[in-house]
This record gives C-alpha cells, sequence and structure tokens, in this order.
DNA sequence: CCGAATCCCATGTGATACTG
DNA sequence: CAGTATCACATGGGATTCGG
C-alpha cells in the first residue's frame, strides 16, 4: 500500500484557470490521500489535534476540551491511533493516581496547517453549500442522499 | 449549523516554530473543519473528486476510473452527495439509452487545491508514519488499535 | 485517574436483482 | 446506460462495568 506518486500539470480540458491536475501512476490508491483522510476522517482525530495544537493535554483535559462528549472508549482508540501514526506523543507518570499526557509531535504539528487549510476552506465556502443544500432539498422533497 | 468562527494567533505555548494555533469562540463545532471532512471523509467522495478533476465523466467511466471498485449503489450515493453539496454538477441528456454527465463546479475545483495539500502532506510524511507504525507494533505485539 | 472489556445499536458498504 | 430496491454484513461508536 501507498506507493503511490503524484504530479501536477496545467489543466488540459479543465475549465476555468489554474486548477491543479492531479495525475497518479498508481490509480489503486489515488496518490495517497486516503492515507491522510484515514487518518483524520473518523469522527475524532480533528478535534484531539486541534486541542493539543495548543498545548500538552491530560486524558480528561482532553475529553472535557472536545465538543460533543467524546467517549473514554473512542478517546483511547482516538490517542492511540495518533500515537500509533507518529502524530501524538504519549506520556506517562508512574504516579498514583496515573497521570497521563498527551501532546503533538513535531510531524503532529505540521498537520495543523493543513487542518488550518481545510477550516479556511469550509468558512469560505460554508455559505455557498448551505444554500446548495437548500436548493437541492427544494428540489428533492422525499429522497434521502442528505 | 456552522456558525463557527476562527482565528489564527503565535503560538503561546506551542513548542516550536510558526505553528498556527487554532482557536474557536464556538467549540461545538470546532471552526467548522468538521464540515470538509464528514464530505471527504467518507471511502469514495475523494476518488471522485480527483477524478473528475480530469475533465468531465460519465456514470460508468467514473466507476470504471475508481480504483477499488466501487458499487453502482455507493457511487449513486457519493455523486448525489457531492451534487447536493454544489461540488459536482449533474446533466441528464434525454437520449436512449441514458446518458449522464458529471463534472466539477467552480467550488468543486476549489477543492482539488485542499486534496493537492492533502496529498503532498501525505507523500511527505509517508515514510515517517510508516515507521512510527513499525516502531509501535514492535512495542505493542497483540493489542489491536490498528 | 486512566483505560480495558463487554454489550448493543446505528450507520456504511457490498451483492444481487430489477426498471425506465 | 443509469439508476432503484432489497437484503446481508462489517464497522463505528455510545453506555456501562470493571481493574490497576
Amino acid at each position: 500500500m501507498s506507493a503511490g506518486h503524484m504530479a501536477v500539470t496545467s489543466p488540459a480540458a479543465a475549465p476555468a484557470a489554474a486548477v491543479p491536475v492531479i495525475v497518479c501512476d498508481t490509480p489503486q490508491d489515488e496518490c495517497g490521500v486516503r492515507d491522510v483522510l484515514d487518518r483524520l476522517g473518523d469522527k475524532w482525530s480533528v478535534y484531539v489535534v486541534v486541542e493539543l495544537a495548543s498545548g500538552i493535554r491530560r486524558f480528561k483535559e482532553l475529553q472535557r476540551a472536545i465538543p460533543g462528549g467524546i467517549s473514554q472508549r473512542m478517546l483511547t482508540l482516538t490517542v492511540r491511533r495518533l500515537e500509533r501514526d507518529g502524530l501524538v506523543k504519549r506520556t506517562v507518570y508512574p504516579t498514583v493516581p496515573p497521570q497521563v499526557e498527551y501532546e503533538l509531535t513535531e510531524m503532529g504539528h505540521s498537520l495543523t496547517h493543513l487542518v488550518k487549510a481545510l477550516a479556511d476552506w469550509s468558512i469560505a465556502h460554508r455559505r455557498a453549500i448551505a444554500a446548495s443544500h437548500e436548493a437541492w432539498d427544494a428540489a428533492h422533497p422525499d429522497p434521502e442522499a442528505r
């Protein structure tokens, strides 16, 4: 897995301006974008990364800070995966009661730039998307693809 | 929903260099990043966007082009959602047999920049992540968080 | 306090068959 | 060709309980 290669060229038949055309030589993995999305696409990873972007947090602090009310189970699974990916560093202090601290690694911090780009795009197009939803829903009363 | 606001300031307690600190005034939606990830985080949307980045495609062309073998059902659901989001334009030609063409809207094309950023990050850190996986797996023989 | 174990349900996804 | 309908199954995720 993950042996994709990517190149960006000028649009050939693309409509407007300087839109990057994405080309893969290994269509099986669509240039590895899937790698990142598998990592950030779940329900909670981004929240953890965003919270840790502000500094070191303990388990309970993370749980309280994350909007929507993450369960212990999901927080555990999420930080485990992020740790395995090398995005989060986990430090255990053998005190009693136990204390565990989580922080972003350097690679984890580099991800916050991406998250910021996602947020910027999201904010910039929020209204357009909402309008598109309204229009679509008005034209399609019952069917469910929402 | 989605009334979040976001600001980027200089890192306060952040470790290293110019890492953006993400601040939300409405923690309930973590700056709207969730909006984009809900859209791109599913299994197929990115593939469709990447393929359409190269130009107009018909239903069957999309299905054949997408790696992993997407089912009719999932392709239908995926393009429906993208259409509802205003990222894809769907054009029906009332011929027989019927012909339907899909293409990215302007907003859809703007997304390809984000996808490219994700791909770049993924490629840049692929090896580091793989190494992290190996190290973690070696240290944790049996447990499953993979 | 941190987290593992278990139970249970909602959702996502695939396979197949059928229609305009 | 471009879907829709139905079923069957895997996974994600919440609630709760138990342990170090």
